[in-house]
RNA sequence: UCGGGGAUGGUGUAAUUGGCAACACAACUGGUUCUGAUCCAGUCAUUGGGGGUUCAAGUCCUCCUCCCCGAACCA
């Protein structure tokens, strides 16, 4: 079977195929370039992925530019830090660092605001100093057309004079607005003379106290585009109804040729189980639901980085699922199948026992201790092996023993053998219990010809399970996260996805224990504890993982489907 | 009700532009296996609906239905 990470080369969409037909009728001068913009007003989660990877895999395909433009046009929710986390996050996502250093929407105010007298001058602007709910009431709705304002007519002059005064700061916030005059009966809204400045006397980040008008996102957006030279200028589909207004104003500047950017859309990226707006995200945070913007279990790129998602299996996944104008939501599990997919080639193998119950071996000589040898990686010879030493004290995972165990349940029960792994058969013959009936301890016995995994007499065992020798055992903990929602689709019956919450979404485990190899682990690495998942190790605490998948699970499926029926 | 955009399996995308509906994920069968993993083999859609053109329609024409986006001095 062919793997999901290496066949998504080249499959062509709709953009493809735009970017091929503007190369044959040399549209840019056989020129592509462009740009991912985000706001600097929060954090890059997997929906920004699929624009970063989109739009930096078409400039790399044709030898292109690709760049990152911080939109920071509106200094009231923006912020520095957001612009060092995004370059971050990006740079993370593409595994590599950006060729150029970041652009600033900001850094052409003084261009903008030249244009915008050059509109004046053409009498395609003027300046209105009614209040906003006004403005608005005038815009009209789908149905009925808006009307003018009485400002609409003002000339030239008064309205170059009014202007100069907005950028010398003569208003208040909210006092004026300059904006672009085209007609208030248009069906498209974004054309019912949209506002292009706004009076803010606020501190910006990069600018400081500059400017007191800044310019909205229609104003900046195209035009910044054809400063940079950008070619293809893509967002998704709830700008479609701008791109009107986009052409509008290079229209009127008279940016022509390969001069002038175009804006084309796609479907945003959805994913389910799972909710990518910034509000919602940020409620989580606030409110203290996740530990903070980077909570292994929320769907941004910095909590996928520390959860051990590999950059790569997110960038495979994005060239995978492609580009279309249809709205849709992917299965969580495809991206999971990625990172699996990622992680059983790359990982290395270890054992871990997660909920330890006891096992001695009841004639294993006194004190002998035996080293074994373990593959490190079955997918990858050149991993090695390593050793693991065993002993007559062991921990087997809790879930591997059953007392009265159900059917096709074929692991350790009273009276049953199976192969540890690496190491040999054993057998249950008792059980210790606790005063509340606990099972405490297994006692068992092995069998020394089984040493090679095999029994000369050729019986079979169903089952092999993991361990570590008590003695050699380093303790550690671990954190397992399930979904942050338990609806497919968060919110889809009440209408809000906090109501969706699941509420068991994070366990930790605080008496695992981990064979000695681990500890020799650098911290960040991502390994497979055999038979439980896949997991990454703390960036800063030692013996503290992160579970970032499980393996596949049939036994689980098996249980799932009985309680389902 | 106005403007814009969509509709192919359970999910997401393909289909040489009129020529055997393909790929991945999920699910299910079976096989291999010292991980119930991996791996291997197989099963799973007559393309939103009606009509039409054609030897041939997912693709062209026509009527209809349903879904998404749009009335911030947000982006």
């Amino acid at each position: 079977m062919e793997s999901n990470s290496e066949s998504s080369s080249a499959r062509s969409n709709f953009i493809t195929d735009l970017i091929a037909e503007d190369l044959e009728s040399n549209r840019f001068d056989q020129r592509v370039q462009t740009r991912f913009p985000p706001e600097p007003n929060g954090f890059l989660h997997v929906g920004h992925a699929k624009a970063i990877c989109i739009n930096s895999s078409i400039s790399r395909d044709h030898s292109g530019v690709f760049n990152l433009r911080y939109d920071d046009t509106n200094p009231v929710t923006e912020s520095i830090e957001f612009t060092t986390a995004i370059l971050d996050d990006l740079q993370w996502l593409l595994g590599e660092e950006l060729e150029t250093a970041p652009l600033h929407t900001s850094d052409y105010f003084e261009q903008l605001y030249l244009w915008a007298e050059d509109l004046i001058n053409k009498g395609k602007a003027y300046v209105d100093d009614q209040d906003a709910e006004t403005i608005s009431i005038q815009r009209g709705s789908f149905q009925e057309s808006g009307i003018d304002s009485p400002n609409r007519e003002r000339d030239i002059e008064e309205n170059l004079r009014i202007f100069r005064e907005m950028r010398a700061g003569k208003f208040s916030d909210g006092e004026c607005v300059l904006r672009a005059k085209i007609a208030m009966d248009h069906g498209n809204m974004n054309m019912r003379d949209p506002i292009m400045y706004r009076v803010r006397h606020e501190e910006h980040f990069r600018t400081g106290k500059e400017w007191c008008i800044y310019p909205t996102y229609d104003w900046a957006h195209g035009q910044s585009d054809a400063i940079e030279r950008v070619t293809h200028s893509l967002c998704s589909l709830e700008f479609e109804s701008h791109r009107e207004l986009y052409d509008w104003f290079l229209d009127q500047l008279e940016i022509r040729g390969d001069q002038r950017p175009y804006q084309t859309e796609f479907a945003r990226l959805n994913f389910t189980y799972t909710i990518l707006s910034k509000r919602l995200l940020k409620h989580l945070v606030e409110e203290k639901i996740v530990d903070g913007w980077d909570d292994p279990r929320m769907p941004t790129l910095r909590a996928f980085k520390k959860r051990g998602y590999p950059a790569t299996a997110i960038r495979d996944f994005c060239e995978h699922i492609g580009m279309a104008k249809t709205n849709g939501t992917h299965e969580i599990e495809l991206l999971e199948s990625f990172v699996r997919n990622n992680l059983n080639q790359n990982a290395e193998r270890r054992m871990a026992v997660l909920k330890p119950l006891k096992v001695t071996i009841t004639n294993w000589p006194e004190g002998h201790v035996d080293i074994r040898k373990g593959v490190n990686n079955p997918e990858d010879d050149s991993a090695g092996t390593r050793e693991i030493p065993f002993t007559g004290s062991l921990f087997i995972e809790r879930d591997d023993f059953m007392e009265n165990p159900e059917p096709k349940y074929y692991r350790l029960a009273p009276g049953r053998e199976v192969r540890l792994r690496y190491g040999y058969f054993i057998t249950c013959n008792d059980i210790v219990k606790d005063e509340e009936g606990n099972v405490n301890e297994l006692l068992c016995t092995y069998d020394p010809e089984t040493s090679g995994g095999k029994a000369p007499d050729g019986r079979k065992v169903k089952a092999t399970i993991h361990w570590v020798s008590k003695e050699h055992a380093l303790d550690g903990s671990v954190v397992e996260y399930d979904r942050l929602f338990s609806a497919e689709h968060p919110g889809k019956d009440t209408g809000d996805p906090l109501d969706d919450i699941n509420l068991n979404s994070k366990t930790l485990l605080e008496n695992s224990k981990f064979e000695p190899s681990i500890g020799e682990l650098p911290l960040g690495s991502t390994i497979q504890f055999e038979r439980l998942g896949y997991f990454h190790l703390d960036e800063e605490i030692p013996l503290h993982f992160h579970r970032t998948l499980g393996l596949r699970d049939e036994w689980a499926n098996i249980v799932k489907r009985r309680e389902n029926s």
